[in-house]
DNA sequence: TCGCAATGGTTGCATTCGCAACTATTGCGA
DNA sequence: TCGCAATAGTTGCGAATGCAACCATTGCGA
């Protein structure tokens, strides 16, 4: 794991080889994979990435607020309102002011939204399946294991560094960031 | 592994939960920890993430073209060639031609541009070494090698939907493309 | 040796992105 | 109850991105 090269006779100079940097290696893992999946249903359904996202995210869960499907699906809130305001003109979902609180309104697939939504999972789902295809069970597991892991690391590495970084005060957030 | 729920008296009904799904962790994953690194340096240096990696790459095998860059960073030539000209702009890379072919040249770490490389190393692998901290030796040899194995493997799927795609002739890319 | 395809690299342009600022509404403490 | 802080969501705008087109040079086959 360690990167770190001992050289006899020399300082020991840590060199970092950007191949074996875990955080580039999983942007180019992650850039990879997204592409594969969004191939497969971009072109065909018009659709583009964070707008999948946003009919998957009700796709799973009817009537979400903008704000919940950005919490769900980490997305920027100008980025989840952009792409909803493109779904809806395009008749995929649905915007119903929420009464109790004018601020916000709940979004649902229309059946037009719904039928996009049936007709990508499935090749979601088999994508996926080709991916982990060459994986042993075990490796499946550990790999489950530890992007949760990892995941729930970076977060709190994250949070710690802005603190770090915001002058040593406030709760690690500036005006609007977070998500 | 498998999203497939089946519920007793119903229709299997496959359905896609995001949040399960691995291209999207991989890349929430991947952001988080990139945006971790980057906050290390990018401030501190005013060196962007595409700029980082070419000062890595070049950092760890010196003079490269900045196609090499780009094959080892996997990076849109495009990208490389504006955050190449803005380091050379800074004076943290230097550009030579080369005379044996006139079309390329050679891309080398200034002094300044080693120091910088110097500094921001072990930062990095500090990074790394903090977020994989939690994890077990087993899992962190697991992740390294699905890692390997999933990156391989996307690349593959990735080209085969392409070609699939272009209507079922060509090497596999349009004009320019591939990297 | 000539001409054309291929390659390295840059640039124009349209799109995407995210931060900052703004509006509208609600919650809450004085 | 008044007023201010917080929240949901939108929009302006500059920066980043990637594709297509382009230039210059080289390789290679006729």
């Amino acid at each position: 794991m360690s990167q770190i090269k001992s050289r006899k006779d020399t300082v020991q100079r840590p060199t970092l080889e950007l191949e074996r940097f875990l955080p580039y290696r999983l942007n180019v893992l992650a850039a990879l994979s997204s592409e594969g999946v969004a191939r497969l249903y971009s072109r065909r359904f018009g659709i583009s990435i964070p707008e999948w996202r946003i009919v998957a995210t009700l796709g799973e869960s009817d009537r979400l607020t903008a704000h919940a499907i950005g919490g769900h699906s980490h997305m920027h809130k100008t980025k989840v309102s952009r792409a909803v305001g493109d779904l809806i003109s395009r008749g995929l979902v649905r915007r119903e002011i929420n009464k109790r609180d004018l601020r916000e309104a709940f979004l649902t697939l229309t059946p037009s939204g719904r039928a996009v939504y049936e007709a990508i999972a499935p090749l979601a789902l088999s994508y996926e399946a080709r991916l982990v295809e060459g994986l042993s069970e075990a490796d499946r597991l550990a790999v489950e294991r530890a992007i949760s892991a990892l995941t729930v690391r970076s977060r709190a590495l994250l949070d710690q560094i802005k603190t770090e970084q915001n002058g040593e005060s406030e709760p690690a957030s500036s005006p609007d960031q977070i998500a």
